[in-house]
DNA sequence: TCTGGGGTCCTAGACCTT
DNA sequence: TCTGAAGGTCTAGGACCC
């Protein structure tokens, strides 16, 4: 392992919410909670301010309604949060070639191989530097983690949550990790932790102690010896800047169990339509096609097939999805239905054999698909224009958000990242005056340098 | 209480090839 | 020709992460 702390780690805090939060200023400093609104949604992620009524990730939205009642709920808005991660990014491509991003609001990056950082003060300095970068850019806070491994950056940075910074000393990772729970470890969940308790493992201190032969004899051979090594705060994995995509895969949740049969197959040839878009969209096409039914009691199976060659047709993968729906039993009824592709390549077979022929590809077939999926989009009815949380802009009033719809009305809050807390107005979800608008964003970036509207209240 | 969506990695058995 | 070992691939499921 590398001496020095020049491994970072960058977590923005709660993003979604913050960046709703910089977005609407009525909603600064209270508990926003971003997620899926239908009757199965989850939080996604949840403001600072409604982590303390007990609101955190992954919780059932009907729980955190019954935990916090009177939180803002809002559908998250990707293309705003990914806008805004880019300009994350592009901060810490500055800093070095070796930036690993593992989600929207998370990322490593290996200071040393950028030549900005070798030791503890210099790590610090950019550390600081970046947050302050970060905050002046997108007008949110970020927490920084610095440590001689990626998997002690992380642990850092969740230690420096929220807004903060905290760098382990080389030489004293043992001692602070000793006391840790087990599950302060990447790798160990619910059911490794379950696992490791029943074996009267709690502590990491304790996980060395077990020894490697044990841990390899509880929990398998990769597992044991990556976890026997995480707890001797061992960690060589190289920060890696291109990871390609080992899969692509779509699914949905329905709001309430199918049980028709007929229903079942239509919609797995809708998922494997909008399953070969996205792969087509990536240049990709696939060989392995899997199918993956959740049924009503919440058991989930996998069904897979393995195709001569990897294909990016829309009617191949239709086809080996219904062939794979056959071998399954969905009486009782289908909660979640998806589609997948593995096994990718960037050619096809079809590809090979138009080369070994000498063919011309003929775009054709290509430009059907491309109708059949425009024919697909259904008219939404009009009460589903109105997300909540998503941006409008009305002829009179200006920018703003929804806040709510329903019985043919529209409540509208008229505000701008930029503005005071702005007025509520309800309209006919009809109303000609209003249209659905793109957001504004977070930071009006000033001639000359920073900017002063970082006022994310988070923390 | 009642559990999303999009991924990755690992394990283990069956089967096939060498 | 038969047998067994070893290794690869396919398939299904589980755990984990954000």
């Amino acid at each position: 392992m590398r001496n020095a702390p020049t491994i970072l780690h960058l977590d923005m805090d709660a993003f979604y919410a913050s960046v709703e939060q910089a977005s609407k200023p009525s909603l600064r400093g209270k508990a926003v909670i971003v997620g899926g609104l239908g009757p199965r949604g989850v939080v996604a992620t949840a403001s600072y301010e409604a982590r303390v009524f007990g609101v955190h990730s992954a919780m059932p939205m009907a729980q955190a309604r019954r935990l916090a009642p009177n939180a803002a709920y809002l559908v998250p808005r990707f293309g705003i949060y990914r806008d805004i991660s880019e300009q994350v990014m592009a901060l810490l491509r500055e800093l070095s070639p070796l930036v690993e991003p593992l989600s929207l609001d998370e990322a490593f990056v290996d200071l040393e191989a950028g030549g900005v950082a070798w030791d503890e003060a210099s790590a610090r300095l950019v550390g600081a530097k970046l947050r302050a970068d970060i905050r002046a850019v997108t007008g949110l806070s970020g927490s920084v983690g610095l440590a001689a491994s990626k998997m002690l950056a992380k642990i850092a940075s969740e230690q420096a949550k929220p807004d903060g910074l905290v760098l382990i000393e080389p030489g004293t990772e043992r001692a602070l990790l000793g006391p840790m729970s087990v599950r302060t470890l990447p790798g160990v969940g619910p059911a490794t932790g379950d696992h490791l308790r029943r074996a009267g493992i709690h502590t990491v201190d304790e996980l060395a102690e077990a020894g490697e032969d044990e841990l390899v004899r509880l929990l398998g051979k990769a597992h044991g010896h990556a976890l026997y090594a995480m707890a001797l705060a061992h960690d060589e994995r190289p920060v890696v800047a291109e990871r390609e995509a080992k899969s692509v895969s779509v699914e949905d949740t329905y709001d309430v169990d199918i049980h028709d049969r007929a229903r079942v197959g239509m919609e797995v040839q809708r998922l494997a339509d909008r399953c070969v878009r996205r792969l087509r969209a990536a240049g990709l096409s696939g060989r392995t096609i899997v199918l993956k039914v959740r049924r009503y009691d919440f058991s989930t199976l996998t069904r897979s097939e393995t195709l001569r060659g990897p294909t990016d047709d829309p009617a191949v993968v239709r086809e080996a999805a219904a062939r794979l729906l056959d071998s399954v039993d969905t009486t009782g009824g289908v909660r979640l239905l998806g589609v997948g592709v593995s096994g990718l390549a960037d050619y096809t077979q079809e590809d090979l054999f138009a080369q070994a022929a000498g063919e011309q590809v003929e775009h054709a077939e290509e430009e059907g698909d491309q109708e059949e999926f425009a024919g697909e989009r259904e008219a939404a009815p009009a009460e589903r224009r109105w997300v909540a949380g998503h941006d409008v802009r009305h002829t009179e009033y200006g920018h703003g958000w929804v806040q709510g719809s329903g019985l043919g009305r529209v409540t509208v809050r008229f505000e701008t990242p930029e503005s005071e807390p702005g007025r509520v107005r309800t309209f006919r979800v009809d109303d000609p005056e209003l249209e659905p608008a793109e957001p504004l964003p977070l930071v009006v970036r000033r001639p000359g340098g920073v900017d002063d509207s970082g006022s994310v209240g988070v923390g």
